[in-house]
RNA sequence: GCUCCCAUCGUCUAGUGGCCUAGGACGUGGCCCUCUCAAGGCCGAAACACGGGUUCGAGUCCCGUUGGGAGCGCCA
């Protein structure tokens, strides 16, 4: 490894503390930021002379040139105490965990910074666009309470900005009018790449200087082919590659509205955009915008590409294939918190720590945690979460959340009681999910129950008739019905059937009480159930029994 | 094809050259508890992709290989 040794301007230190200084080892100072892949923090860098690591393959200058490249496109920003950040989704669809975590880091990173966080609609796309899907981003992030200072906005209403920005750049010869056809294009990159090009545009039009009167055309970046077009990445570090490995890209279609690129990048400026917090599928979009940034003499914000959640197959997440709506998990009955601290734990950490409330995602939060490669969202993990949080809410909260699952139930309203309320407790550490829940609440929540088939065939035999009469009337003459009485009324019924054991009464009374084989403690159950209930349905199942004998 | 990126238990991850005999969590196996189902407790199996280097010392730094991903559009 070679080191080039450079001082580096004494006010520096003035962009504050940073890497530790170890001269012998050749990482420190502009090195630790240059190059290594380590420093990717919000802190900064020291203010001394350090060495700078060589990256194969690259001259002395290049690297030095790199280095110093990554040091202005990173701190050339005058101040960074006013944060701005931004989600953008394109309203093409539900609000997907993709996203849902993208918003999440941003909203995370914002809140801890004291920034602001605006909401801008991509809706450019007008073919698959629409208000339903931007309406359904929206729930999804009220929902998960990712709450956003400005907007929505919508890119569409910048139309004439856009429009006016490539004029702009036209006129500064910036950009040029390209008049090469699809056709022409494709075959001339065919031939580029059959000869071991790189298939990038060939620049057929670059200097041909077309003006207005050329018909049909696409207006291109006129890209500094000597420029490198690098940045420091707040996650993946040093990133970026020199202008020759791109083409000048298309920033304004033959029908004269403007590419996503140049939109994101003056929406971005025009916003006042610090920090851009997407996914990683933007990573190797940024040379090109950085680009733009540079033909419109603006400042690049500070870049962080979060990694992509990846699919069980290792790919990218099918919408089809992949439960990734967040509408559905809402639906499905899980907890936002869950939600959250699931996705948050998802490319993130903080030390060991799995358990994160809203607030301590705000206060922990940092991109320098965030990791480098995809991660696969854990369906069992979420389960484990949600129950977590299913145990952690208030009674009150519960009720809330489990309500309109409750009424799926029923069919008819639901009010919360304190009968309702110790049914919930027993059934939290039973339920990952409120779906789950308001299910095994059947038995509390409607007065007639289906006994399942599987289970009275287990346990609704022959055997169990005796027990279940004889502890009929000894419910019945029940005066106080409480855990306690209810456990001594068991015991005693046991003890008048020869010793018999609990589970060979109790087995039958839960199929009887509740209709399943699964269910919580059966003094808990038969409780809960009531008195009049229980005893009616012990009853139905003693007649069930009668009958099945009848049938032999 | 070209460019860029990534790589620790099945999964999410800790890890900033010695605290690593690689830690935690989910999941998973066993045991305990037990009227069922859970919850809980205890114990276990389980990973640094491979090969070279640098170094007194490498999961950690460098190179290569392999594997994976993203981008290369007049989509966003």
């Amino acid at each position: 490894m070679i080191s080039i040794r450079m001082t580096l301007p004494r006010d520096l230190t003035a962009f504050g503390y940073g890497s530790v200084l170890d001269p012998y080892k050749r990482r420190c100072g502009l090195a630790k930021f240059g190059f290594s892949l380590k420093n990717r923090s919000l802190g900064w860098v020291t203010g001394v002379a350090g060495g700078i690591a060589q990256p194969p393959g690259m001259g002395q200058e290049a690297a030095l040139n790199h280095a110093k490249d990554a040091w202005q496109l990173r701190y050339a920003r005058p101040s960074m105490t006013n944060i701005r950040t931004r989600f953008a989704p394109s309203p093409t669809g539900f609000l997907h965990i993709g996203g849902a975590r993208t918003a999440l880091f941003n909203w995370a990173l914002t809140r801890r910074l004291g920034g602001e966080f605006v909401l801008r609609i991509e809706d450019t796309d007008l073919e698959r666009s629409t208000r339903e899907s931007e309406q359904a981003v929206l729930d999804g992030m009220r929902w998960l309470g990712i709450d956003w200072d400005e907007g929505p906005l919508r890119q569409t209403d910048n139309a004439e900005r856009h429009a006016a920005v490539v004029e702009d750049l036209l006129s500064k010869g910036r950009a040029y009018r390209c008049v090469c056809t699809r056709e022409e294009l494709e075959s001339r990159r065919e031939a580029d790449i059959a000869a071991n090009g790189k298939g990038i545009y060939d620049g057929t039009c670059r200097e041909k200087n077309y003006g207005d009167d050329c018909g049909t055309h696409t207006v291109r970046l006129r890209i500094d082919r000597d420029s490198s077009l690098r940045w420091d990445d707040l996650v993946f570090g040093p990133s970026g590659q020199d202008a020759s490995e791109i083409g000048d890209g298309i920033i304004r279609r033959s029908d004269g509205t403007p590419l996503y690129h140049l939109a994101v990048v003056v929406d971005d400026l025009d916003m006042g955009i610090t920090h851009v917090v997407r996914g990683a599928d933007h990573h190797s979009n940024t040379p090109f915008q950085l680009a733009i940034y540079r033909a419109l003499d603006a400042d690049i914000p500070i870049f962080a590409h979060v990694p992509l959640i990846v699919a069980e197959s290792g790919r990218k997440l099918s919408k089809r294939k992949d439960p990734v709506s967040i509408q559905q998990f809402e639906a499905d009955g899980y907890l936002p918190e869950a939600m959250i601290n699931w996705l948050a734990r998802l490319g993130w950490s903080h030390g060991d720590q799995e358990v994160f409330s809203r607030d301590e995602i705000v206060e922990l939060f940092d991109l320098t945690h965030v990791g480098r490669s995809g991660a696969q969202a854990d369906p069992a993990k979420l389960e484990w979460l949600s129950q977590h949080y299913i145990k952690e809410r208030s009674s009150k909260a519960l009720f809330e959340a489990v309500k309109p699952f409750l009424e799926n139930v029923t069919g008819g309203p639901v009010e919360r009681d304190d009968r309702l309320d110790r049914t919930l407790d027993l059934l939290r550490e039973r339920s990952n999910h409120l779906v789950e829940m308001a299910e095994k609440a059947r038995f509390v929540l409607c007065d007639e129950i289906e006994i399942e088939a599987g289970a009275a065939k287990k346990h609704l035999r022959p055997v169990a008739l005796e027990p279940l009469e004889a502890l009929i009337p000894v419910l019945k003459g029940l005066d106080a019905w409480t855990l306690e009485s209810l456990e001594a009324a068991f015991e005693a019924t046991c003890k008048s059937l020869g010793d018999l054991k609990l589970g060979k009464l109790a087995q039958p009374v839960r199929v009887a009480v509740t209709g399943t084989s699964a269910s919580p403690g059966i003094f808990e159950t038969v409780e809960v159930v009531g008195q009049e209930l229980a005893v009616a349905r012990i009853r139905k199942a003693v007649e069930l029994i009668k009958a099945r004998i009848a049938e032999g």
